[in-house]
RNA sequence: GGAGGCGUCGCCUAGUGGCCGAUGGCGCCGGUCUUGAAAACCGGUAGGGCGCGAGCCCUCGUGGGUUCAAAUCCCACCGCCUCCGCCA
């Protein structure tokens, strides 16, 4: 959720926004005429309860003979009172329906424009240059009992894989090396329910345009979890944070579900795009001055990562027109994919500055008194295209897979080969 | 699944219809005292909304109901605890 103060003294600066993102800024007089209706509802509730509590504390105290006709106007005004708490009532759903629409704020410094807009901050390492011809991952994974997609869909359908083997044990080796990463940098690992009830949901920003990608159980009124991130930030909600304890970071491991809604057809094959998967989440909350940096050092812990790996990379600023509904800034990065011969999206760290904890309702404390604080998140590792770009970048003419040094140790080999596991 | 109990301001706690938004203690903050500290004493210490302002309004798990008036009575829901059953 906006600040709404801002959208009363500047509502251009908030239609621009929605503008940016392509979306609709009209919008934006929606919220400004529910605003209006909601205060103009709330002044008449409270002169008609000031009125209604004065006089009932004068009916104990009043002669016999008054009582009768004091207890007569208050039971009419009890019935004005209620008409009135209704009407606030329905003003104040109205305005939050309302204001719950709106995305948040676009950075300034975002690029503008839409999914093909984004500027590319760096790029890191060198695609391989094989003297053979590639094979994609899931011929890898084949051949190293890693992956196995088609029993997967036997089983649960399309977009669903076993891990086996070798497979399992990269998945423990890449949480593991990211749980050591992670803890040196101060989160605290935490393993969080991966159903959340609808305000989890909804304070998260992702039952707006995002509705479509979740998963949920109609019977019980669970959503299951797109990203750690859901039950993290909602981890505070309706907590006040003494600003002290800030930053405060989490490790989010779970498992991750989307619908893929709506990319039918892209990605099918393999395990680049499925609905069920593992990954490790940092989230951040801290002062809204300090997270345009904090963003900045999830970048850079992301990026640690992926070097460690030693998977070529690059940063993009992800353009306005395709950032989350409550991203400010958005920073992705890409691995480099050989039979694709293009980069992907592995990691993706945005700053939702206070647009979760407005809606979550998580503030801070500090000398200038309580206020919403700002929360982010970054991907240390999504499991299932870290394979994909591990398994590619690595591989040798016979289908081994050489493993970096910061995965050995966890992994217990410096290779990967055909039918040794 | 059955039976019962509980849910008050960071924590503990008082409060069974009328100046109760709410008692007291702990904790915390400020002050006095002290070379400094502790102790003692004094004061402060929830959040939100409306209004230029004095100020007013809302919130005692949540939502409804009864009443002129509800933290206090009734109902439903949510959460926690105990016992029984069931499953592991």
């Amino acid at each position: 959720m906006i600040d709404l103060r801002i959208l009363r003294e500047d509502p251009e600066r908030v239609r621009a926004s929605q503008r940016a993102r392509g979306e609709d800024p009209s919008a934006v007089d929606a919220v400004l005429a529910a605003d209006e209706t909601r205060r103009a509802a709330v002044a008449r509730f409270e002169s008609l309860r000031a009125e209604q509590k004065a006089l009932g504390r004068r009916i104990p105290a009043a002669p016999q003979e008054e009582k009768a006709d004091l207890l007569a106007r208050a039971k009419e005004l009890a019935a004005l009172v209620k008409e009135a708490e209704e009407a606030v009532r329905s003003a104040d759903t109205a305005l939050r329906e309302a204001a719950l629409v709106l995305s948040n704020l676009v950075d300034e410094a975002a690029p503008r424009g839409g999914e093909d807009d984004f500027v590319v901050l760096e790029t890191v390492g060198r695609p391989p240059e094989f003297d053979f011809p590639p094979r994609d991952h899931l011929e890898l994974g084949n051949l190293l009992a890693a992956i196995d997609t088609e029993r997967a869909a036997k089983v649960s359908g399309s977009r669903f894989y076993y891990l086996t083997g070798v497979g399992a044990r990269l998945q423990l080796a890449l949480v593991a090396l990211a749980v050591a990463q992670a803890t040196e940098a101060g989160f605290i690992p935490v393993i969080p329910p991966v159903l959340v009830r609808p305000p989890a949901m909804e304070g998260t920003g992702f039952l707006g345009q995002a509705a479509e990608n979740v998963f949920h159980l109609e019977k019980d009124d669970f959503y299951l979890v797109g990203t750690s991130e859901v039950s993290l930030a909602a981890y505070h909600m309706d907590e006040i944070l003494d600003v002290a304890s800030l930053p405060r970071r989490y490790l989010g491991i779970s498992t991750c579900f989307r619908r893929e809604a709506g990319s039918h057809g892209k990605d099918t094959r393999g395990i680049i795009r499925v609905h069920q998967f593992d990954k490790v989440e940092m989230f951040s909350f801290t002062t809204p001055e300090e997270s345009a940096a904090e963003h900045r050092r999830l970048l850079e812990w992301e990026k640690q990562f992926l070097v460690a790996l030693e998977i070529p990379f690059r940063v993009i600023d992800v353009a306005s027109g395709d950032l989350g509904a409550s991203a400010a800034r958005k920073f992705d990065c890409e691995a480099w994919i050989p039979t694709q011969g293009r980069y992907r999206e592995v990691t993706s760290t945005s700053n939702c500055t206070e647009f979760q904890a407005r809606r979550l309702n998580i503030r801070l404390r500090d000398d200038g008194g309580v206020r919403p604080l700002a929360t982010l998140n970054g991907t240390l590792v999504a499991i299932p295209r870290t394979i994909v770009a591990l398994l590619e970048n690595h591989q040798r003419p016979d289908g081994s897979v050489y493993v970096p040094p910061a995965l050995r140790d966890y992994l217990g080999t410096d290779i990967l080969r055909p039918g040794h596991v």
